[in-house]
RNA sequence: CGGGAUGUGGCCCAGCGGCUAGGGCACCUGGUUUGGGACCAGGGGAUCGCAGGUUCGAAUCCUGCCAUCCCGACCA
């Protein structure tokens, strides 16, 4: 029914465009009329994903960390989303979609508003009213599970989404790997029991593995941060690759972690008698270095004392706080610990002035004796021994300082950057340092947001709980990205059968397209995805050029001398197979390669993990 | 948010006080070529990121802003 004007069209023999010859005309793609274009190199020095994607054609960007998806590009995405849907569903997840935009209120509710910074983009619609930009979708899901969940008997659920979310990200890069506008799978789950999220939690677990091993993407999955997401455990998946931006450890033993929350293995020494406080000049000495060679100690004998501002929030009013973070000298703080164990909003560097603001003196500081400051220690400072600590005085340091009589944390936490070198705490080993793009992560959220926006139901105990609830996301186009990370050579992608926007690439290189036409037919009839290069005006190197960069797994050549023997080239972009066919039969042996490969990529992909 | 760099036809870059802004790629026309990014001839296409200022004269120098990229901070 087509609309012109204000008259109804209508269509008398419909059957006619539904027929098999017909639908498979439309759907084709000829590189004649393919709607983007093929760039030279640039020459920029560019991750290997970000320049592929543009110059094959399958992206352009728009702005920093914003990005149209041309039509083969939305091929891949399509089929990496149904791979997603079908594991999605094999789970009982159930697909829904949830607005991009949202009234402020349940952010607020959650608290969220006020906690995230300016990554969280808030605006008001025409009435003045408080909106924010969906960057991820918590508050909306627990909002429709209150709604639609009353009883225990209607749990355990699962929905899930594939949605556009915007993160104002401070600093995009990588291509799609890091971006501000993006696609996320993002499913939550809701459970009466404690129980049931952990089956839900362990079936996301396999779930997701399936869904990168079917993408051809090996992954690990180590321990994360909470986060912004709050919660009781959370595990993300990581795609190893020298270019993430994510750093890592993993152990031989198993022992997995991102390695903001990495914990390792610290020395414990030998207890000492109590002794004095005692202030001793040490001039020069502002680092630990200079401070334990002066006086020929150790750097374990040593708790220096690292500053930052805190942001808190209490209520709708955030303050800020200056931080001092005491650690044994030998070790680093880990910012992401610091600010977990004092539950900040955000934390930043100390200026001098501000350190002086307290009493205290950089590169001659401690918390002993200062009052307005949230103090927190790394547990590597132990109560039984004496530490040289700084005096707040310019060349000085108080020696004999003990934990609990001198200085009195409010914290007393790991805050210790596992680095380099670093021994595991389960086994003993040295830890491995890796770096890796994060492609995934699931999260036991508990009732975090079910208790604030209320979302209750009734057990079988007759009593009102809050649903139990778990998150988890995957990022499509960093998945993307990834994949081509993973697959491509110095010539361009190499794309598993399974997210290939096509899975034949047939070149004619004959004058007489008579039978690449036909050949082309019968693949769209035989149901086998092809990208026809029909071009007659570029030359054949620049087809292969074009070929390569695409990197479809199969290509089929038409060329004058083979067809003399009723015969076409084949060849394997990988570059395994490079051969000539009978024609006869070629549907057949090309329906079988493409399954085989199918089968096979997912047997490889587990065989590294 | 700190540090650095870059903005010149669609893309990559040259020009860095002197008059009509240049090349390569891409595009259009014609011809020759035709299995790994062809060649010849002709042609179209630019508010030189934006706004001020200095100057007889600004793409070029100065100031401010904006944008993009890289490093760091930040980030599910």
């Amino acid at each position: 029914m087509i609309l012109y004007g204000s008259h109804y069209i209508y269509y008398q023999n419909l059957w006619k465009w539904c027929s098999k010859k017909t639908r498979g005309v439309i759907t084709i793609m000829r590189m004649s009329q393919l709607f983007s274009r093929t760039l030279r190199p640039t020459g920029k020095d560019e991750t290997a994903s970000a320049e592929f994607l543009v110059r094959a054609g399958f992206i352009r960007q728009l702005a920093a960390g914003i990005y149209s998806y041309l039509p083969i590009a939305q091929r891949s995405i399509n089929k990496i989303e149904n791979i997603i849907r079908e594991e999605m569903d094999r789970i009982g997840g159930q697909e829904i979609t949830m607005p991009v935009v949202h009234p402020a209120d349940t952010w607020k509710e959650t608290n969220r508003y006020f906690e995230i910074d300016k990554e969280l983009t808030k605006f008001n619609d025409r009435w003045g009213r408080d909106m924010v930009l969906a960057m991820t979708h918590e508050e909306i899901a627990t909002t429709l599970i209150k709604s639609e969940i009353i009883s225990y008997k209607q749990l355990p659920q699962t929905i899930y989404q594939i949605q556009t979310k915007w993160r104002d990200d401070a600093r995009p890069r990588a291509g799609l790997i890091r971006v501000r506008e993006f696609t996320m799978k993002d499913s939550y789950s809701a459970a009466a029991n404690w129980e049931q999220l952990d089956k839900q939690y362990e079936e996301h677990f396999h779930a997701y593995f399936k869904m990168f091993n079917r993408c051809g993407l090996p992954v690990i999955t180590v321990q994360s941060d909470l986060g912004m997401m709050g919660g009781k455990m959370a595990h993300e998946f990581m795609y190893l690759t020298s270019m993430g931006e994510d750093s890592l450890v993993t152990c031989d033993c198993g022992y997995t972690a991102n390695s903001e929350v990495a914990v390792f293995k610290k020395e414990f020494l030998a207890s000492q008698d109590e002794v004095e406080l005692k202030e001793i000049e040490t001039p020069g000495t502002e680092s630990i270095e200079d401070l334990s060679k002066f006086l020929g100690v150790n750097s374990t004998d040593t708790v220096k004392a690292v500053f930052y501002i805190g942001t808190f929030q209490k209520g709708e009013d955030e303050f800020e706080k200056l931080v001092i973070a005491q650690i044994r000298g030998d070790l680093q703080v880990n910012e992401t610990k610091i600010q977990n164990a004092i539950k900040a909003k955000a934390l930043r560097p100390a200026a001098v002035e501000e350190i002086e603001g307290v009493g205290c003196v950089a590169g001659y500081g401690s918390a002993i004796g200062i009052k307005n400051a949230v103090v927190v220690a790394d547990d590597s400072i132990q109560k039984n021994r004496n530490y040289i600590v700084g005096a707040n005085k310019v060349n000085y340091h108080l020696t004999g300082a003990r934990l609990g009589r001198d200085f009195t944390p409010d914290f007393i936490t790991d805050i210790a950057n596992a680095v380099e070198g670093a021994i595991c705490s389960c086994c003993g080993k040295q830890l491995i340092f890796s770096r890796g793009v994060e492609v995934g992560n699931i999260f036991k959220l508990g009732t975090k947001y079910s208790e604030s926006v209320g979302a209750v139901f009734n057990d079988i105990d007759g009593k009102e709980k809050p649903v139990i609830m778990g998150s988890y996301g995957i990022g499509v186009g960093r998945l993307l990205a990834s994949i081509v990370e993973e697959h491509h050579d110095e010539n361009g992608i190499i794309w598993p059968m399974s997210v290939s926007p096509y899975q034949v690439h047939l070149i004619n290189l004959s004058k007489n397209t008579e039978k690449a036409e036909e050949l082309y037919t019968s693949f769209i009839d035989e149901g086998i995805e092809v990208l026809f290069d029909d071009r007659t005006k570029e030359r054949a190197g620049v087809k292969f050029k074009d070929a390569d960069l695409f990197g479809i797994p199969l290509r089929i050549i038409v060329g004058d001398k083979s067809l003399e023997t009723e015969e076409v080239e084949f060849k394997t972009r990988c570059g395994k197979i490079n051969t000539t066919l009978k024609l006869e039969g070629i549907t057949k042996f090309l329906k079988e390669k493409i399954d085989l490969m199918l089968h096979e990529e997912v047997l490889s992909v587990t065989g590294k993990l």
